[in-house]
DNA sequence: ATTAGCACTCAATTGGAATGAGTGCTAATG
DNA sequence: CATTAGCACTCATTCCAATTGAGTGCTAAT
């Protein structure tokens, strides 16, 4: 649909623009080199790429800028990749080269590592469990209130939190639950465990141990709250070096947004497999419109566990981060290969 | 040292100061009520104030503002505590409403509620282990290739992590390793469990079972790991709400400090038990000259177990922070005393 | 089909005048 | 003698008009 020169001078200007943030002017797509017309010709392909809404004029004297949808036909079909440079290959190597031993560490390292080499905000998605089923279900004591839950998936990941236990319970009480709850809720996909426990459990459990209430309500709570992955954000405050984001109001929406997990969770709602890039309006929270996000899944054996993402303006290095984002979910999922098998 | 009526025109300064964030001249202070006499007398009074370095202007033709000093002064000898606003109360306690039952709980509504009652910044810091012994460490293997260890501490906190084992240990030299730590190191402050690993463990260890290297140095990981006392940080954009930091580059290496956990931990390195107040260049960090750091600590039985703050411009409502915080910091001690007994 | 040339547009910059909040000093006042 | 009214002075901020310059669209020439 479009010609070969105008596709050149889209790219030219959609570059030139991530660059610089002005508006891109027929003179100096010129004088690049790789676009050998006149600017009166290339004035006449921008009014052309303006009319079909790839570019828009911020006003009449201005240069072009990139619309939405001119990023849009960027990323489809003008970007190619060009791998990781070298030397941030050399400085994901050196991140990982310390020794983890709990994957908060890789998928925290693997945040900071993302905003520090683009120097946008990383947002990064812990393994989920929606996919996932319980399988194994452990109770130690600690002392007379207080008792470690330790909640085993099919993936082979562990999650654990201390919690209190209700006064009035022995530890033989604590073992039938636990055998109970093992029979019950082995192999029970995470997101039907809430239900499971109140239809099939709460009644036979009465039978056997009194507060059976206590118990379920602090068990309802622990396992359904290890259902939320857990979100890692770094370098939230590389928006403020964003142009676009000079104006502080602007700035503050943002950061206010990243501070609240919920809500950045569901940025990441369906997710699909794979790379996903949503430029500008195409996400659905209105407090992003003004910015793209770019995410990638981390999958083992064709299971996705998990996201990792990049927030930025919609002037984004779309090139440099696709390729980073595709390299280190790779990464990851080696890493964390290890304790899943 | 100052006059009754020096004390009232700089407290009526910095009040008013603290509500602008404009200089204040002598005409507003004589038109706010609680000062009766005239512009020309303020304004004796004011540049001599502004000779003991109290007061500082901006420049010639501007009102008058508070030097560190003489927020200092503010601080130390005429702000009077009138305790918390009823509706933060209201909001405090529909907040702690909700059951919670991990200290991570507390610790983390406790940030939140700071930061929105404030609309400043809070750095909370989670149960310290400087002062700590270990009391009993216990290992749950999960599967071959992983563990959950347990690490409870003299004061009944609790903190987990699951592991890798290294390939070649059974389980019997697992319970061989946890036993002998359990004789070596219970009762061992935690600052010091490395070095007795080391010197005392390691030659024993190497007897019993194979590996050893490889064991202890999860182990110390693990251990030393903990130490560190968790921070929670809520409300940074908030920061950008303050007319100080309109300018972007000052915004964004405040909210870069912010991001590093590292750094963070350093500002809250000797604070006295109760409040303390940090006025600006009193902050041994350069980066927050330009902020107040007011901190005060939650206590049990007279032991200091972490510490709760708040970050915001030298410009800061001091008064009602510090109520707030001495408030928090009693109500958080109390919640938290539950875990230990 | 391409491009040189030219008139036109409009945001951004510049500089100088007007504005006004606030001061310091002096002399008048109770 | 402490207080205050009065006044000249300072200086950041605001306002406005003129200038600049990057960039466009159109037309005619190549």
């Amino acid at each position: 649909m479009l010609s070969e020169r105008q596709r050149m001078i889209l790219s030219a200007i959609v570059d030139d623009y991530i660059r610089s943030a002005e508006p891109v002017g027929s003179r100096s797509i010129s004088k690049r080199g790789d676009v050998t017309f006149s600017p009166a010709t290339i004035r006449n392909e921008m009014a052309d790429l303006e009319e079909m809404g790839l570019l828009e004029q911020p006003h009449t004297s201005a240069g072009r800028i990139p619309s939405i949808k001119g990023y849009r036909y960027y990323v489809d079909n003008l970007v190619t990749l060009d791998g990781v440079h070298d030397q941030d290959v050399r400085k994901i190597r050196t991140f990982f080269a310390e020794k983890m031993n709990h994957w908060e560490g890789v998928i925290g390292h693997a945040s900071t590592i993302l905003s520090q080499l683009t120097n946008y905000t990383s947002i990064v998605l812990g393994p989920e469990m929606f996919s996932t089923t319980l399988k194994h279900f452990q109770l130690v004591p600690i002392n007379d209130a207080s008792a470690v839950a330790i909640i085993v998936t099919n993936t082979g990941h562990v999650e654990h939190r201390t919690i209190a236990v209700p006064d009035g319970i022995s530890m033989d009480d604590m073992n039938k639950v636990v055998n109970l709850l093992n029979d019950k809720l082995a192999g029970v996909p995470f997101y039907r465990i809430k239900s499971v426990l109140h239809s099939e459990v709460a009644n036979e459990l009465s039978r056997y141990v009194d507060h059976c209430e206590d118990i379920l309500s602090i068990l309802e709570n622990t396992i359904t709250e290890e259902q939320e992955p857990k979100v890692f954000l770094s370098g939230a405050s590389n928006m403020l070096t964003q142009p676009e984001f000079k104006d502080v109001d602007k700035a503050k929406n943002i950061l206010g947004i990243l501070e609240e997990t919920q809500i950045l969770m569901r940025l990441f709602e369906s997710t699909p497999e794979g790379i996903q890039v949503k430029i500008g309006t195409e996400n659905t929270l209105a407090a992003i419109n003004q910015c793209s996000l770019i995410t990638a899944t981390y999958t083992i054996d064709g299971q996705s566990l998990g996201t990792i993402g990049i927030l930025g303006p919609t002037r984004m290095e779309y090139r440099k981060v696709i390729s980073l984002l595709d390299y280190l979910s790779k990464d990851i999922a080696l890493l964390m290969s290890r304790w899943y098998k």
